[in-house]
DNA sequence: TCTTGGAATTTTTTT
DNA sequence: AATTCCAAGA
């Protein structure tokens, strides 16, 4: 007897999901809010299309957010179902375009080997296209060339498109690196991400045998966390399911925190008029969360304007009240969080570390926190922060994987041919891509011609030729070798480890990085998927190139998750800490000149909120360090704005200050704010008793008259040193004299922006105790 | 070609 | 704070 027939199943379910699940051909638009049992509305859905409507898995195509989410979809239905669903397609827009792109690669002049790029790869590729374009770095961000062209592929504008309407210096340059970042990219037998979007909705418009074979393949398609779509990937859907209209799309508007990406909540608010007789089922009973938290996510959200409009009803009876906190600094932060967490260990006994985890806006802001955790001896885990395949040793041998496996990988040689060093250096390089160019060849293949190579030094020769005759023998190890077994002979032929011995103190490390690489190689050479003609080695990077931070989080270990907002999406845990609520960190300083923005930041703070399920809490600090200046600050105006009554407020320090002005600062930055003494409730001012002068904190006071000590001496200035403050002159060895505009930081973080007189040298930002400031000239 | 030390610079979030 | 950039020297 199935699992999944009406008997058994519905009854679980309110009428809104059994609507959902019921709901077979047709289009079907699902507003789920936080914690409603959409990911149950999903798989009992497929379950039931496979089970009940006997719908065969290879006909249904799934799109999750993550490669994890993916995994446990699978796994879910496979438990409802009793059986596998081999032949179902499920993962992210991304590795499904990787596959559509890979089966049908000459169609974008491709072969099914082509490398994946990251953003660090396209971003160098940028770099040198803006070089050969003669486009200064120094005026044009190399970053916002590539987002911009991210943008464009995002919401499918092709190049020539983008050249028509590039009026001003900007896109124009944009429309140049544009178009050659194109073409580079093909020659590299290489893609980007967009295009793992771009190529597959290029495939299906183009190609009608194609367009025919995944229509009549895929005849149902749902996907998962549709707010965050861009038009590439509504386009993707509507080619495929909008002639059959079998799509079933699950988001909530409230939700939607990829804006900066492309994302388009059109998608969503636009659903039923792309798929005019589409049905809509609202989810708004919410499953996992107490009413105190659920009353602050509702009142947290209220405050947006553009929405949908939808109120999460609690269905769980009792909780604690939601907790606010207030520490002095991100490290006080961190040491009560941690704290915390221990005390309710203590007091429920069963609380898991597992239970628990600690978000917060930035990933910048999970060092405090992984410091204290350390210190305290409790256990966590960091996810995201730097990946491992970030890593500099492991990004080492990828380059040499990726180059073995694609020789026209022009990135992944120049990479590899300079680690370890082997006398190589840019200046041969270039003058090899020269050559290279010149013949219309990949590097390795320009480094393999003994007549294009014979103008280059010949100490230059000889290395270039051992290292494409290492790249060669591998290259044949690659079609029969497992991965890890590579890997080994890689990293012996390279002698990677000594190259590591010799780097310094870290190498132990690295070395055990480098182990951990082989052992995950090991692990998925096994792993087909059902594609055929690749090659062990294809597999491995296709696969590792599309892994996000979530993906590998391990859920075995008992510690507890660190992790940004963004990352926690689709998450949930009994107890979670949101972080740094702090005004300028969350939301972020430029959200305050735009509206939508600060929307957006809105509802990753609900996002935030709604992780949780027994226990809340909400915390920032009054100082912080941030690129190496402290920052004072209060709290979030999104704490502020949450009705006190819901609200349980603690701070870490007991006893209050009288919040008189401190003695000893002069201009007073701190006036009126009230500081907590750090021990017992005694004020040791060490501001008083230091006697350093200091550089006071005026500069955050727009409009009072700046006045400053300068923080180089400790003696009487002398007569050389310049006076730093707004307004006044100053000489700098190289860059001559100028005025200061602006004052940041305190003590010896304090930095100063100057007008310098020469105009081809402008703004210029410098640390005071390091620029050797003299007094200008008048 | 590669090392070095000082200077300048950090876009927040990620498939 | 930490990485990256740059110019000068080996």
């Amino acid at each position: 007897m199935s699992t999944v027939t009406n008997a058994e199943v519905l009854p679980g379910l309110n009428t809104a999901q059994r609507d959902a699940v019921l709901h077979v051909d047709g289009p079907i638009l699902v507003l789920a809010g936080a914690g409603s049992g959409k990911t149950r509305v999903l798989t009992t859905r497929i379950a039931r299309l496979i089970d009940v409507h006997g719908v065969p898995p290879d006909q249904i195509l799934a799109v999750t957010f993550t490669n994890k989410a993916a995994g446990e979809m699978r796994d879910r239905i496979e438990r409802l179902l009793g059986r596998s669903t081999a032949g179902m397609w499920v993962g992210t827009f991304h590795a499904i375009g990787a596959r559509m792109v890979r089966a049908a690669a000459p169609l974008v002049k491709r072969t099914p080997g082509f490398t994946i790029y990251d953003q660090d790869d396209s971003l160098s590729v940028v770099k040198r296209l803006m070089e050969r374009h003669r486009i200064a770095p120094k005026q044009i961000a190399p970053r916002a060339i590539q987002s911009a062209i991210s943008d464009a592929k995002n919401a499918l504008v092709p190049v020539a498109e983008y050249e028509q309407l590039a009026m001003d210096p900007f896109a124009k340059a944009v429309a140049a690196v544009y178009r050659d970042l194109g073409a580079e990219l093909e020659r590299a037998n290489a893609v980007d991400f967009d295009d793992l979007l771009v190529l597959p909705v290029r495939i299906l418009r183009e190609s009608v045998a194609q367009l025919k074979k995944y229509r009549e393949r895929f005849r149902y398609i749902l996907v998962d966390e549709y707010q965050d779509t861009n038009r590439a990937q509504y386009q993707l859907v509507k080619l495929l399911g909008g002639e059959h209209g079998n799509v079933c799309v699950v988001g909530d508007d409230d939700q939607s925190i990829y804006g900066w990406r492309g994302a388009d909540i059109r998608n969503i608010l636009d659903f039923t008029k792309d798929f005019p007789n589409a049905k809509v089922v609202r989810l708004e009973e919410n499953y996992r969360s107490t009413p105190p938290i659920l009353d602050v996510a509702n009142a947290v959200i209220k405050a947006n304007v553009s929405r949908m409009g939808k109120t999460l009803r609690p269905t769980r009876p009792g909780g604690e009240r939601v907790t606010s906190l207030r520490a002095l600094d991100e490290r006080d932060e961190a040491d009560w969080v941690v704290q915390e967490i221990m005390t309710r260990r203590g007091a429920s006994g069963k609380l898991s570390l597992n239970d628990v985890a600690v978000l917060y806006r930035t990933n910048s802001q999970s060092r405090a926190l992984e410091e204290s955790f350390n210190r305290q001896a409790v256990r966590c885990r960091l996810v995201g922060a730097v990946r491992f395949y970030d890593r500099r040793e492991i990004r080492d041998l990828m380059s040499y994987l990726k180059l073995i496996a694609n020789t026209a990988d022009d990135e992944a040689f120049r990479r590899a041919v300079s680690v370890p060093k082997r006398g190589v250096g840019e200046t041969s390089i270039d003058a090899l891509a020269e050559l290279a160019r010149a013949e219309g060849l990949p590097l390795y293949q320009a480094a393999s011609r003994p007549d294009l190579v014979a103008s280059l030094r010949p100490a230059t020769r000889i290395a270039l030729g051992d290292f494409v005759s290492i790249i060669a023998r591998l290259g044949d190890r690659a079609r029969e070798d497992a991965v890890d077994e590579l890997l080994r002979e890689l990293v012996d032929a390279i002698r990677y480890g000594d190259y590591l011995r010799a780097e310094g103190p870290e190498s132990a490390e690295r070395l055990d990085n480098v182990r951990e690489l082989i052992n995950s190689a090991a692990e998925t050479v096994a792993d087909e998927l059902g594609e055929v003609g690749l090659t062990p080695l294809q597999h491995f990077l296709q696969r590792t190139s599309l892994v996000a931070d979530v993906d590998g989080m391990d859920p075995d270990a008992d510690a507890v998750t660190l992790m940004t907002l963004h990352n926690a999406k689709g998450l949930e845990f009994p107890v979670v800490f949101v972080t740094g609520l702090e005004d300028g960190l969350f939301p972020l300083a430029r959200a305050y000149e735009d509206p939508p923005m600060l929307e957006e930041e809105r509802r990753l703070f609900y996002v935030g909120i709604t992780r949780a399920e027994t226990k809340l809490y909400l915390t920032y600090a009054e100082e912080r360090r941030r690129n190496g200046e402290t920052i004072r600050s209060k709290a979030s105006s999104f704490l502020e704005a949450i009705p006190e009554a819901l609200i349980e407020t603690k701070s870490t320090v007991k006893v209050r200050s009288t919040g008189r002005a401190f003695l000893g600062s002069a201009g007073g930055g701190w006036r009126g704010s009230d500081r907590y003494p750090r021990n017992g409730g005694y004020r040791n001012d060490s501001f008083v008793d230091d006697d350093r002068p200091r550089v006071s904190a005026s500069a955050r006071r727009p409009g009072m008259p700046v006045e400053s000590a300068p923080s180089f001496s400790y003696e009487d200035a002398s007569q050389d040193a310049a006076v730093i403050a707004v307004g006044s002159r100053v000489k700098h060895r190289k860059f001559g004299s100028g005025t200061i505009a602006e004052l940041t930081g305190l003590g010896r973080d304090t930095k100063v922006k100057v007008d310098f007189d020469d105009e081809t040298i402008g703004r210029k930002t410098l640390v005071v105790a390091q620029a050797n400031l003299e007094r200008g000239d008048d």
